[in-house]
RNA sequence: GGGGGUGUAGCUCAGUCCGGUUAGAGCGCUGGCCUGUCACGCCAGAGGUCGCGGGUUCGAGUCCCGUCACUCCCGCCA
């Protein structure tokens, strides 16, 4: 028989009954009744109930055995009589009535108990993350994320793709975000850098005459976590194509999103292909910022025109002023009572915002009275408004406000497929007024919130978009200067003649994101390959050849000897797994995560070293004053 | 770097607003009882620097100041 187990904690059935068989395995509960014991034992796969009796020699040790020992046991299957059979287990029709038991692993008493579904505080599961990934959910998690992975590469192989490993010690990169850092040992005050992205080496592949490239790229990032980034690391699907236009790799792509997100989603809707595409300046219309999450069906619309020169004057100022004036649609929100408005407006101030401005148009009431999509029907009236704003606009204005929503309405629902809607009688309109940017941010913000409180989100579904035709280039709004929006190896539409004739601000880049109910999935691009037009284009940008020559060299250098047109896109590993297994925090879904000050509480990373290893490495410490260094502990140090 | 929340038994939390006798509960732990449970049940017990430091007060878990830690958000994330 075999030291350890003749089957797993999920293996055995009522066809079992009879067979000596033995199992290894945590004891998950025990349930003692003094001459009767019964072990549930745990394993990957599942739970197994045993029994004991007191006339067993080894009664005492296994009730003395704490929960979360690892036990090898040994016994007969026996069939449970019917009224002891527990149906909410696989293995629950019979159970191991055990002669021999062999404690292989004994455990302390337990910071965070695994059985149960008790909540933990995340210190205490990360410094236990052993004891953690033993529990069920997070368990099922991590074996889920692993399923995911393994059915995206399958996919990515299948559809041609060739898996590629690129190096994790390489050079800074000049833009983006902070790299972590590596000293060199052997050349005294240089760096390696940690990739935060395979990006040059994937288009460095592409100059090398692979076609397809993938990878399950880790990609590191000294930034601020939050609770769909995690600190330091994560992974990306990153993959390239040779030859291949935006729409091409947009067609490689969305197949395998939507098939795995169909194959993991558990029955929740998918959107069809091709995912529609929002062009970002129409995305930042509609939606106020460029991830919208389209499960809200709410589109929005600049209504400052209707507001120019009208009696309400703060609004009338800001228009002037150049600034907007965003509505967002309430619909049938004209029955909700003042307090709804009220909570809202609240809800706004705590936000930052002066508050949020509405009409409600509930004037003539009855049924029947909507206006016409396009207006001018004989008979059809504009509803009258209500609200502290709707007495200084006129009905041509409050007419202009409908008819720009509807309008906006229509555009989206024929793109996009959200709901068409016909927005009057019993609706209600919320404004959000500011400088433009602020103005779309915080209207963003404000169709979410009017979304949920309506509830009109729609469950159980994952809506992608891709957002498209990002600019190029933007004003820095502090330095003034212009500088790359986005990605610098992007190629700009129009090429050189564009970057030669056009305002800077005004080109649009083959840049694009891909948006899973409002989580940015993942950018990507259709590379700049020519020498020629990166010159052009950094040099926009304020870098000069002999600069780019220097930072990007290696890239650079490649595409003088014959580079094919490329690009490709990286959608996000664990924002994946995060949405297909509901979890709220990319940390369930990462075996050892990093906790949100980028500590590994568990193994003590990061720490201090040995001034050898410094001394060794040219490295010397300038620590900041103030604060303790001691990083684990968690109590001050005495100063 | 900034804002919000939290910090009380091994764990999850109540008590803090409105200061007052010995700081409680559930789970876990220890001991005892229990032969059909499956969140087993019953009895008893141990376990506390109320994050840390300072202040106010006759008296501080509670009020004030500072500080540390965790968490959520903003900045940041080509």
């Amino acid at each position: 028989m075999h030291p350890f187990r003749t089957h797993t904690c999920n293996e055995l059935r009522l066809s079992h009954a009879g067979v000596r068989a033995r199992l290894s395995g945590w004891i998950h509960r025990k349930r003692d009744h003094g001459n009767l014991l019964f072990i549930d034992l745990r394993d990957h796969y599942g739970v197994t109930q045993c029994v004991i009796d007191a006339s067993s020699g080894f009664f005492l040790s296994a009730t003395e055995a704490r929960p979360e020992s690892v036990i090898t046991v040994t016994g007969r299957v026996v069939a449970r009589s019917p009224e002891t059979v527990n149906p909410a287990v696989a293995t629950g029709e019979v159970e191991l009535a055990i002669d021999d038991l062999k404690m292989e692993s004994p455990a302390e008493i337990l910071p965070l108990q695994v059985s149960g579904d008790a909540d933990y505080g995340e210190e205490t599961r990360l410094r236990y993350r052993f004891l953690d990934l033993r529990r069920e959910r997070q368990h099922r998690n991590i074996t889920l994320r692993s399923a995911i992975i393994a059915s995206i590469r399958r996919r990515m192989v299948e559809a041609g793709f060739v898996e590629f490993q690129t190096p994790i010690l390489t050079a800074s990169s000049p833009e983006g975000a902070r790299d972590y850092l590596v000293p060199s040992r052997q050349h005294p005050g240089k760096f390696y850098a940690l990739p935060q992205a395979p990006q040059q080496f994937k288009q460095l592949l592409m100059a090398s005459g692979f076609d397809r490239y993938f990878q399950i790229a880790p990609c590191f990032r000294d930034e601020d976590a939050r609770a769909d980034r995690s600190p330091g690391e994560f992974y990306q699907l990153d993959f390239e194509m040779a030859f291949a236009t935006q729409d091409d790799v947009f067609a490689a792509i969305e197949p395998i999103l939507h098939d795995v997100f169909v194959e993991f989603g558990d029955g929740r809707g998918v959107t069809g292909l091709p995912f529609p595409r929002i062009p970002y300046d129409a995305s930042l219309d509609w939606f106020g910022n460029d991830k919208p999450d389209l499960r809200n069906p709410l589109v929005m619309a600049d209504v400052g025109e209707a507001f120019r020169g009208s009696g309400f004057g703060l609004f009338a100022r800001a228009v002037d002023a150049g600034g907007s004036v965003i509505a967002i649609p309430a619909p049938a929100a004209a029955a909700r009572p003042r307090s709804f408005f009220d909570g809202l407006n609240a809800w706004a101030r705590d936000e930052g915002a002066g508050g949020l401005g509405y009409v409600v148009f509930a004037g003539h009431g009855g049924a029947g009275t909507e206006p016409a999509a396009d207006g001018g029907e004989a008979g059809v009236r504009t509803p009258a408004g209500k609200g502290p704003i709707a007495k200084h606009l006129d009905d041509a204005r409050l007419e202009a406000i409908l008819t720009a929503l509807n309008d906006a309405a229509r555009r989206a629902a024929e793109g996009l497929g959200l709901p068409p809607r016909i927005y009057g009688e019993g609706d209600a309109v919320f404004f959000v007024s500011a400088e433009k940017v602020k103005a779309q941010r915080f209207a963003a913000a404000a169709r979410e919130r009017i979304c949920d409180e309506l509830g009109l989100r729609e469950a159980r579904a994952f809506r992608f978009t891709w957002i498209v035709d990002y600019p190029a280039y933007e004003r820095n709004e502090e330095t003034g200067q212009i500088e790359f929006s986005h990605n610098p190896f992007s190629m700009p539409q129009g090429g050189l003649d564009a970057l030669e004739s056009m305002d800077p601000l005004s080109i649009k880049a083959y840049q694009y994101d891909i948006v899973c109910n409002g989580i940015e999935l993942s950018s990507g691009a259709i590379r700049n390959h020519r020498p020629d037009i990166m010159i052009k284009a950094f040099a926009i940008a304020g870098y000069g050849e002999d600069e780019v020559r220097r930072r990007f060299g290696g890239l650079f250098n490649a595409f003088r000897y014959g580079a094919p047109p490329h690009g490709g896109c990286a959608p996000g590993i664990d924002r994946i797994v995060m949405m297909l297994a509901d979890e709220p925090n990319i940390r369930e879904i990462i075996a050892f995560p990093m906790n949100q000050q980028a500590q590994d509480l568990l193994m003590g990373a990061p720490a201090e070293v040995d001034a050898a290893r410094l001394k060794e490495l040219s490295v010397r410490l300038d620590l900041p004053k103030a604060k303790a260094t001691s990083g684990g502990g968690g109590k001050p140090e005495p100063r």
